[in-house]
DNA sequence: TGTGAAAGATTTCGAAA
DNA sequence: TTTCGAAATCTTTCACA
């Protein structure tokens, strides 16, 4: 990936929604060469898609918390992400190294809710919790500034 | 916020460029009345931006990890946010419940990459940080399910 | 890969209900 | 808060360097 392609990942990563023509201005290039060079980097994967970023205090889902799960039993099959995804209250799910298998991210409206939510964790996927609650969000979703050699590999 | 303000904020957060066109066919107003709730919706914050959605091993950053941090010295002032805001590796910062008092999510190239940046971390804030490398990722960035009767307030 | 141009969509905004 | 309509912009594709 060169610097022109970082540089438009760069800025549509910091604004999803802006347009070729603004994409075209601050890159130097022309607005159909701009386009074609997204639609590359759509199609490569480096973009996987666009999102609203919500206010999940105003959308009815103020309490964050971080949920690290591990196997009661160690000899299961290990498929948590899979028996775990039907609960849309799961934004993320990252396996970890360290004393706990994955660490999800959830979001619900109150600690009932939350309450839960563990509850189908612990029994949708056999594993005990251990739950961060998050009290308030300095920042978030900042956009990454891109090296210089970011992945040279061959297509 | 009413039952086709959370339709459209879920459509949003599940494609951040979406058109109003089509916005308007999902929800059934006509497109300038799909436009004007998008643009209060984001007035009022409840929708906070847009953003690309990054493949990071693509974009040179396939590193990512989970640093709680503590304070080294309990009494000084707790501005540990704002010291650490410049390090642009850092994705997000929580403030949370529990034995530590944030959460950073950072994003770095190399192993060697997160070695200097828990250092500028500690020096930069004065903590101590506990670090959770991410192994793999299942699911990220998943849009939520907006309830009923988010935010009831009056404006 | 790049460019410019043209056709077709989309966005935006004022006025009316 | 909604709709309509028209002007301004943007997207997308094409032929060609």
């Amino acid at each position: 990936m060169e610097e022109i392609d970082r540089r438009i990942v760069t800025l549509l990563a910091k604004d999803g929604r802006m347009s070729f023509t603004d994409l075209a201005r601050e890159t130097g290039l022309s607005v159909s060469a701009v386009h074609q060079r997204v639609r590359r980097l759509e199609k490569r994967g480096v973009l996987r898609g666009y999102a609203a970023l919500l206010d999940y205090d105003a959308a009815g889902l103020p309490l964050t918390a971080f949920v690290s799960i591990k196997p009661i039993d160690p000899a299961a099959a290990d498929d948590a992400p899979d028996r775990l995804a039907h609960l849309s209250a799961i934004e993320a799910c990252h396996s970890v190294a360290g004393d706990e298998s994955y660490i999800l991210k959830v979001r619900v409206a109150s600690p009932l809710a939350l309450e839960e939510l563990l509850n189908q964790i612990r029994t949708a996927a056999n594993v005990s919790t251990r739950t961060t609650v998050v009290l308030s969000t300095p920042y978030e979703h900042r956009a990454p500034e891109l090296a210089d050699k970011p992945s040279e590999e061959p297509a």
